[in-house]
DNA sequence: ATGGCTATATGTTATAGA
């Protein structure tokens, strides 16, 4: 089964891209982020039309998550647990099966900038939410998936330039630390297995000539729960979307489950 | 680069992203 995750940058804006790259790519389950629309404004026919299972979480201009799968969604959850009062669309959950039922979680981890600030002390809040629910989900020992847009550069060869992060709340030591936190559970981080060398990207800014530079991060990842990293066989990073008509920011990141 | 671009809604300007 390929299970991908794709921070589109608005659905309206890659509203011809994404559709290309599903055909081209065709991952069984694929998380998207920052579909920047409500729930009643995706275009959920479009995808439909491909095959496609969609579930979304949206809320109106910004963030906003979904899930697609040419495999039905059960249990669908939306909302990160531990805050009642959030009210920000970055979280949602659902389990496919296939040979074995997974669990799998898109998430839209927040920006935090500037820190210090309420933007970074929301993100580090929920990251700490993201662990206590990250805790909840291995306790089970089913296999689970969480990947999405983390907005965490882990290391400095996560990064082309590191030195110009240092103060920027992606790669602040405190959110490593956060993220560190969170694959101390027990997850495995499918690129870093797999793709160890430095200078493998995700994102490259529309600014500054970045994509042409390679001056790219790696914020976009695939946590494997310890009975899910068993099952892995492959992944991979569709850097060429970067250089396609109309890009995203991101590229989608994917991963080849024997399940 | 102290924000150089892109996207959306709040819409000929502000907010957010990373």
């Amino acid at each position: 089964m390929k299970i991908a995750t794709f921070n589109i940058n608005g659905i309206k804006a890659r509203i011809e891209a994404l559709p290309a790259w599903l055909a081209e790519a065709a991952p069984d389950v694929v998380v998207l982020q920052e579909i920047k629309s409500v729930d009643e404004g995706f275009p959920r026919e479009i995808f439909e039309d491909l095959g496609y299972n969609v579930e979304t979480h949206g809320q109106k201009g910004f963030n906003g998550v979904a899930i697609l799968s040419k495999l039905p969604l059960e249990d669908v959850t939306r909302g990160l647990p531990g805050d009642d009062t959030d009210e920000q669309a970055r979280w949602i959950e659902a389990t496919v099966v296939g040979k074995r039922a997974l669990r799998i979680c898109g998430l839209y981890l927040p920006n935090g900038n500037p820190a210090p600030g309420p933007k970074y002390d929301y993100k580090l809040a929920w990251m700490q939410r993201m662990q206590a629910r990250a805790r909840a989900l291995l306790a089970t020992e089913e296999p689970v998936v969480m990947l999405g847009d983390y907005n965490v550069i882990p290391q400095a060869e996560d990064a082309a330039k590191p030195e110009a992060w240092v103060t920027d709340a992606l790669f602040l030591p405190e959110t490593r630390a956060a993220f560190r936190r969170i694959m101390a559970l027990g997850f495995t981080d499918a690129v870093r297995v797999r793709m160890p060398q430095a200078g493998v990207y995700t994102f490259w800014d529309y600014q500054a000539g970045a994509w042409e530079r390679n001056n790219g991060i790696r914020i976009d990842h695939v946590l494997l729960s310890p009975q899910a990293a068993d099952l892995l066989c492959d992944v991979g990073i569709d850097k060429a979307e970067r250089g396609r008509e109309k890009p995203s920011d991101h590229v989608p990141v994917w991963v080849e489950l024997d399940s």
